[in-house]
DNA sequence: ACGCTAATGCTACAATGTTGCAATACCAAT
DNA sequence: ATTGGTATTGCAACATTGTAGCATTAGCGT
């Protein structure tokens, strides 16, 4: 029995989070770790207000701007990746090492978002002469399982 | 007095406008009119900074909270389109008849957004069971042709 | 020209993210 | 283990983008 301390309810796991994070020169500090271990253990992008929830519940004392500063240093590594929702908030997830870019599925109802792996966005596209392409983003709407069928209210309807 | 021929480089085109309104049940006012007729004349999404901007120009009386609610007003009657760009703010676009959905280019450097007409996202995707497609967003990041080469510091780059 | 009420123009507020700076705490060197 | 330099934090203030309530204005059918 190697977990003998009064550890809350990360045995191990804590120490790949603190190798990526100092691998990436980075000092490991509670919230960085707690970070990376939330985001690892979520198979969906989770939102900065996710995020603080799961610290909270970890009792992690932290701020919304530690919370900001430390996701964007993860992103900044390359560590985990930043996508834009139909809301104006962000989500975050982990760059795992065989999963690639992929689009993502966002719920109008509930606001959940989840990958979609197996779908890449990254179609041939012709873009314009002297367009130089970065990166594709491709969401797509509607409604999840669980929302379920409901009444169609969505603004669009320009299916011609 | 109305007579004066102080031409504000809209001759007919704003009884055009006017009657889009009408055709939708709404009242024909200054800020809707101008607001089409701002969309109809942009061959880009229009940020509703820029609207705003382009009201001023016109000098037409307006609080950002009417500009909002009358472009929520044109997308509620499929007349606009919304689309969400990478910084939190929404772009609008006419929905115009031949036209369809259609991807879009958003510059990194400079913010702006161009639509790639003939580049569809509405691929046929497999979702999950049980979820519904309601619509697909694609955006392209990058730069655009203006702010070419990438070697540019962004200091260069300013707004407008 | 009148009256009903849709639309406007305020003011306040909410949600999300950023900036500056002094205090803290990582961690490498002792 | 202690120490010290500095990367991070924590707080307060601010910025941006969008909403809600409500009294006032103005479109338009009559
Ligand atoms: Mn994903
Ligand atoms: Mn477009
Ligand atoms: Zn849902
Ligand atoms: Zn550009």
């Amino acid at each position: 029995m190697r977990t003998s301390s009064n550890a809350p309810a990360s045995p191990q796991p804590a120490q790949a989070a603190r190798e990526i994070i100092t691998r990436h020169g980075g000092r490991v500090t509670r919230t960085r770790v707690a970070v990376v271990e939330a985001l690892q253990g979520s198979t969906q992008p989770l939102s900065h207000e996710e995020l603080g929830a799961a610290l909270a519940a970890i009792d992690i004392p932290h701020d919304r701007v530690t919370l900001y500063r430390a996701l964007d240093w993860l992103v900044e590594q390359g560590i985990a990746r930043r996508i834009a929702g139909s809301d104006r908030a962000w989500r975050f997830e982990m760059v795992r090492p065989h999963s690639h870019r992929h689009a993502h599925f966002h719920c109008d109802r509930c606001g959940q978002v989840i990958c979609l792996e197996g779908l890449q966005p990254s179609s041939r596209v012709n873009l314009p002469d002297g367009f130089h392409l970065d990166r594709a983003e491709l969401v797509l709407h509607g409604a999840c399982a669980t929302c379920g069928i409901q009444g169609l209210t969505p603004e669009t309807t320009d299916e011609d």
